[in-house]
DNA sequence: TCTTGATGCGACAAATTTTGTCGCTATAAA
DNA sequence: TTTATAGCGACAAAATTTGTCGCATCAAGA
């Protein structure tokens, strides 16, 4: 275990990014804990001779010295990225950009900015024309992202992660002030441009609730590790709350009539397994399939307006009867 | 320039990752390339001593041996990923896997699985924690993805890529038999659980068309370029063919009354810059804003059912009103 | 079957690098 | 002023690296 190109490699990959930094003691410790054991002389020589070459900063204002590698560096990365994978992660920022939240998607623009760099390198000019031909359009429409105050982002995330209580500032929706709160964040759940806290207020300790980010002014984390309700179960929490509609328990067999141009796109899309299609002589097609009982479905469905007649589960028929009705109320003039 | 670690590192940079190969003449001259005037001894040498400690592989069936890294192996990283780092990137995981093409989704796998092995060495509790306490719901109803032809998938992607013309077996929707087609691609758009391969076709060169992934069979990229239609715009095109909703021409000032709870949320997340919005006397919201006139914007706003009221432009309400009176048609038995 | 060419690999010795150690210096805190 | 903590230059022994050469192996072609 004395090769020094593996020592330095284990090195190099030790030394994290600036603005933070790490002390040839600390690197002695970590790499005797991986079974190098050097001086820390030979340390501090490895980082010098490492420095003229690679993009590593040495911080020389305070003793010890604090070495990282510099902010907009590309760093080391084996193996090779090849240009389809390059591609694909090029690919994979045109989805993440606008769904992301934004602060997150700046810290991992990193791996990126690197696959771009693969690309101009291996096909400079076949990289502006994949920018060129190809487009991720958003499936629906996309609101304003609500704006968000990134410390409190940032320490939102960072509780819940750890287990930590915190003190924050928030606003509830209406008002023009925010008031001082004691939360135990239990979890995160993002949905489209909302992001939301999950958590337990210290004023009523049997309820979990949703909170959406961009309510908070401010938060600070506590030393304390939170409480959390017996059983509690994320998923659960989530359904019971419609946030998701994903593991809805109630289930029904849907049956409607779509008019063929509207709903096509169904036989090669199914909404799920279980989904059966017929075209009907009129030309229509009658689509059924085993559904959860969801808002959304409902909205999707009305989406269709008058191009889709349900059946089946004859509540649901009720609901667009009675719709219709609603309609014309609004509308008679 | 005779620094052997550099040296080193530089190689392991060179070596892709299996089932990709190269062999140690090639290694030479790129070393060469980069400075590096080495005997093709030493890169032997080198490769040999690296293989003990690093998953690479040597391939030792064929002479010259080939050398990679193993498709599973972690490789080198520098700098260090930092916990929130590979925290956010596990984050990014969970909001690319649904919507990502799978076949790409597989091929960055790596980059997550870094992501995972950091936290799991820095914070081996708080990873499962993590994946108990954060969720990505979908937006909205998500249908099954339809299948994909995974060799055709890539095959489209490279000649889009790189320009080149190709022959395809292609099924037409509702037609259970193939034919071949000439194809010429000019871009990809990927819009939901569907891409689509925006091409000219031998037999129109005036019209590019539009052809989903899913409907391809068989693809085999030819040698010659693709021929472009002058002035080609894929933005324009995409609109035109209302694939896409961001770029249209055609505005309106939108203006509609909405049920309170059920538009409360556009106060947070308004649809775009423009939008005001005013709490009326009896309760509900008038919001309005300059908007595109999109299908998905329609959709959006039949989704509410009753709970809006369409005040501007008189064309939508006019939609609307006739969306009325077709469900009374539909609805009344 | 015999060449031929390409490649891998062991051996070797010279050149170079690496490494632990020690002592000096600079700096900041006590 | 003292003391403790780093950083750094110097040094020499130890270890590694490196180019070179020659031999072995193997497959393709004559």
């Amino acid at each position: 275990m004395s090769n020094p190109t593996l020592r330095q490699i284990s090195m190099l990959e030790l030394i994290p990014r600036a603005p933070l930094k790490t002390y040839s003691r600390e690197l002695k410790e970590k790499l005797s804990e991986r079974g190098y054991e050097v001086d820390e002389r030979t340390i501090q020589r490895d980082l010098v001779s490492l420095e003229r070459v690679l993009p590593l900063i040495c911080d020389d204002r305070d003793k010890p010295y604090g070495w990282s590698w510099a902010e907009t560096g590309l760093g080391i990365q084996a193996p090779a990225m090849d240009p389809v994978e390059a591609l694909t992660l090029s690919l994979a920022e045109q989805y993440l950009e606008p769904i992301m939240p934004n602060a997150s998607f700046k810290r991992i623009g990193y791996f990126f900015k690197r696959a771009n760099s693969v690309l101009k390198e291996t096909s400079p000019r076949l990289i502006s024309r994949w920018r060129d031909r190809v487009r991720v359009l958003p499936e629906m429409l996309r609101f304003k992202n609500p704006i968000l105050n990134k410390s409190a982002e940032q320490a939102l995330y960072k509780a819940t992660f750890e287990g930590l209580q915190i003190k924050a500032l928030y606003r509830k929706r209406g008002d023009n002030y925010s008031s001082l709160r004691h939360i135990h964040p239990l979890g995160l759940v993002m949905k489209g441009s909302i992001n939301y806290l999950i958590c337990m207020m210290n004023e009523d300790k049997e309820n979990p609730r949703y909170l959406p980010l961009h309510r908070f002014e401010r938060v600070e984390i506590l030393d304390e590790k939170i409480c959390e309700p017996k059983d509690f179960d994320l998923d659960e929490f989530t359904h019971v709350n419609n946030l998701s509609f994903e593991y809805s328990k109630k289930l029904y067999t849907f049956k409607a009539l779509f008019d063929f141009t509207a709903a096509a796109h169904l036989m090669e899309t199914p909404l799920n397994g279980t989904q059966k299609i017929k075209k009907q002589p009129d030309g229509r097609l009658l689509v059924s399939a085993r559904m959860t009982d969801t808002l959304q479905f409902e909205q999707w469905l009305k989406g269709f307006g008058s191009d889709v007649e349900i059946l089946a589960p004859i509540e649901l028929r009720a609901k667009f009867k009675k719709l219709a009705k609603d309609l014309i109320k609004k509308y008679d003039d």
